[in-house]
Order: C-alpha cells, then sequence, then structure tokens
DNA sequence: CGGGACGTTGACGGTCGTCAAAATTAGTGG
DNA sequence: CCACTAATTTTGACGACCGTCAACGTCCCG
C-alpha cells in the first residue's frame, strides 16, 4: 500500500474547478483543504480500493486513470466505468460501509483521500460543499442511465462509437486534443464496459479504419469523422 | 395534474422504515413531517415527471408502482428501473436541475413530495437524515451496477431470472409473497429493461413454464423451483 | 359485441460469441 | 541492450442466440 502524506492544497490544484464546488470563499477552501487527509499514489494494475473493503473515504483523481468493475463469483467481471482526472470514486461504498466494486490503477495514479466522515460534517457547515456531494452522486446516477442505454439498446458500432465520443469529450474538457486520444485500456476492458467480446471490439475498431472513420494504432486513435460517430449514435434512427 | 394537499405524517406511515432513516427522536419527525410538502396522486399511465422537466423534489412512493426510463431522439427508450411502495424517485434532477427522465405509474400511486431544498436545508441539522440521502443515492448507484452487469454479461434466461428474483424479493421485504407475484408492467417494457425484444421476453417466460420453473398466467407469476432461477443467475460459471 | 392492446408462437436471418491461429507488442531477466 | 516469454491484438470460420417479421390467440374495456 503506497500512503504518502503529500499535504498540498486544493486552493493551488488545477483540478479543483472538476472536483470541487466554484465560488468558495478563502475560509471555505482552507476548511477543505483541511478535510483532504493525504495523497495516495497507486501504481499501473494497483487497487485503490477492492470489493468487500471497508469504506470509510471517497477519493478525488489527481492524475492518472482509472477502471471500476463489479466480479462475479467465478472471476468474470463487468467494467462499470473509467475515471479521469477530477473524477470522484468510491460512492458505491456509502450505502453498505464496505466498497462493492474494485478501483484498478490503469495507469500511475495519484488521488486525494477524503474521508466521508468529514466530507458529511463539513458539507453540514458549506451548503455549496453538500450542494455539490449531491450533484456528483446525481451525475453518476445519470451516467450510468447512458450505459443502461448503451448496453440494452446499442449495436456494436453504435456503442464503440459512442464510448469514442465520449472519452475524447471528457479529454477534451480537461484540455487534451478533440481528435487524437491514447486508450489506457485493452479491447477485452473497453468489450466489458460495452457489453462486447474483445474479438468484437477488435473487429469494429477495424471496421471504422477501412470506413476512414478513425485511425487506429495500437492504442492510439485519431478520430478522422467525429460526425459519423456522431450519427452512428444516433442512428438507432435509422432504423424507421 | 393531480395535486391534493393531503397531510399525512410520516409518523404514522407505514413505509416509513423504508424510506426514512431510523432512530429519530419525535422533535426530528416532527421536522420531517414538516418537510414532506403534498402528497400527490398519479393515475395509471400518467406521468410523476418527464424528461426536460424542472427538478425540484424527491418523491417516496406511498402505494403503486412506477417504470423511470430515458428516451433517445426517435422515440424508443431504455426503461432504467421499476419503483415500488418505499422507494425514491427523482435523484437524476439534482445534477442539472432538471429531470433526465421519465417517471410513469404502472398503476393508481401516490407519492410523497419533497422538496429538494427542504431536504438539504434540514439535512444540515439532522445527521441521520443526511446520511440517509447519501446512502439512498449510493443504494441507486450499486443498484444500476448490478443492472449494467446484468446487460452487459448476461444471456436471455439469466436476465430474465435475476429480474423474477429480485422483484419478489423486493416484494417479500413489503409484505407480499415469496413465490407469487404480479406483474404490473408489459413484456415489452420488461424486455426494454432487460435489453430484450419482448418476444424473446415471451419464449424465455414459456421455457421457464416448460421446465417447470415458474408458472405464468399473464402477468400473473408463481415461482416453482427458485433454486432453479438463482442456479441460472450464477451459471454464468457453467461456461467453464 | 367488437376493437385494440397485449401476449404467444413460428420461421428465418443477422449480429455477435466462440474457437483457433498468427501477428505484433510489452515486459522481464540475463 | 538483447533475447525470450507473456500479453495483447488481429483476422478468419463457424455457429448460437436473439432480433425481425408475421400470424394468430387472448384479454380488457368501452
Amino acid at each position: 500500500m503506497n500512503l504518502h502524506s503529500i499535504k498540498v492544497a486544493c486552493s493551488s490544484c488545477n483540478m479543483r474547478e472538476l472536483c470541487m464546488p466554484q465560488g468558495l470563499s478563502d475560509q471555505e477552501l482552507q476548511r477543505i483543504d483541511d478535510m483532504i487527509g493525504v495523497r495516495r499514489k497507486v501504481k499501473r494494475n494497483e487497487m485503490l480500493f477492492r470489493n468487500g473493503e471497508r469504506f470509510n473515504a471517497l477519493y478525488a483523481i489527481r492524475t492518472g486513470f482509472f477502471k471500476t468493475s463489479v466480479a462475479t463469483e467465478d472471476g468474470r467481471d463487468q467494467v462499470t466505468g473509467f475515471q479521469m482526472a477530477g473524477e470522484i470514486m468510491g460512492l458505491d461504498g456509502i450505502v453498505s460501509d464496505f466498497h462493492s466494486c474494485d478501483a484498478i490503477a490503469l495507469e500511475d495514479a495519484e488521488v486525494c483521500v477524503m474521508p466521508f466522515d468529514k466530507i458529511e460534517s463539513l458539507s453540514r457547515e458549506v451548503t455549496s460543499l453538500q450542494h455539490h456531494v449531491h450533484k456528483i452522486m446525481s451525475r453518476e446516477i445519470v451516467r450510468e442511465h447512458g450505459v443502461m442505454l448503451l448496453l440494452g439498446s446499442m449495436r456494436a458500432e453504435e456503442r464503440l462509437a459512442a464510448f469514442l465520443l465520449n472519452l475524447v469529450q471528457r479529454l477534451h474538457a480537461r484540455g487534451f486534443s478533440q481528435t487524437e486520444l491514447v486508450l489506457r485500456m485493452t479491447r477485452e476492458e473497453i468489450g466489458s464496459y460495452l457489453g462486447l467480446k474483445l474479438e468484437t471490439v477488435s473487429r469494429t475498431f477495424s471496421k471504422f479504419v477501412e470506413e476512414g472513420i478513425v485511425e487506429v494504432k495500437q492504442r492510439h486513435v485519431r478520430i478522422v469523422n467525429a460526425d459519423a460517430l456522431q450519427q452512428l449514435v444516433n442512428n438507432q434512427v435509422a432504423c424507421h
């Protein structure tokens, strides 16, 4: 376990606008700084937390990239999401005081550990923090609605298109390119998230390349025709 | 719109243990009673709220049965859940102040309207209420993880088995039979929830009947062999 | 009694999973 | 730094599962 007592203030963190509420006073910001226990480094393939582990904190990603997954008894698992800088993990643990999924770093990462009892006590006093916590949980619920729609009613091409557009959009919001991205996960992990087998993911990538929609060099993806991807996502319509 | 200003206290509501925190003092209970604005009756096929509508309250179901669904532009939709007495709806609206799904009554229903600003202000003072709200949202996130697992990795039989077991378990927790249930939704709605076409749902029911696992008379279902259903859910294992 | 919504069943086809082999890359230890 | 092994990815062939289309049956409600 990599616990480093690196104390760095939210006030000087460039991820603040992603994981913290806006318009805080200096005093409020100071109290939030105090709330955050430590930062923790997580190496590639290491677990931040795992199913069954006691829950006591939420985690804000400072750098790096994670996947969360739920496992069945027999060892197969469903990837429930991919998380990047500024996003919050651990919400699954609140209901039962135990985590119900695994969080694994897909690249070397650093997270801010936010003890949940401190979040609760502070958000009783800082209204904007309280509302922010509610919004973060609601956002996760809405995000999962979108995944359910994807898994329940889209075909392979549509799923991969939606996946790529979502990734690149989130990366763009963090200052990265709108057209190029590096996949931090394997085809199998993409497949698990999208409810497809890795061969289908690979084949669908190949099809997109043939059609000139994307260029793929291993995990390096360049989106050539974003409109075509967007149309695929909507083109459940085409059946009419 | 059916707005009835029926004031009935949580303190005398038999759903309280499902939707409210335990161990409240009389005074706290009184304040929660005050928080709840009104009850609202919703007739079968009426909408409690719809996508795009302004969000301002959560809803606790007192009686009746709902479905929630997200829609695509072309009118098809994905059912994201079925809700029954004691469950909370509307969490999707917190993040953006607008609802992002539809909630439709599948039978005549009655809900308690809980203005969200009042929930927030009261939960700043009543710690157990604050924690309860967090738990409810976390529970919804975990539930959706389960649905993602179902949609992403189960076959038709496994999905329907999991669906029936989940329904009957929730009904049992409300004092209904552990083996008999009345489906309040159509085959198409079940299919939408499970990522299947209605014909597949119907065929799978028929298969269960042939195998003596359930008895089906329209929407009346009797579970004859719950173990067989449970095995189906786990028997992703059988592939090894 | 009749129309419409809902449910069942059959035939057929398409999408995607399975199995297998080869190619390419990444990782490890000498 | 290179060699070697493991992991990942690609591609093909084939088949199963489920979607599509269609017809028919059943139930409910006016």
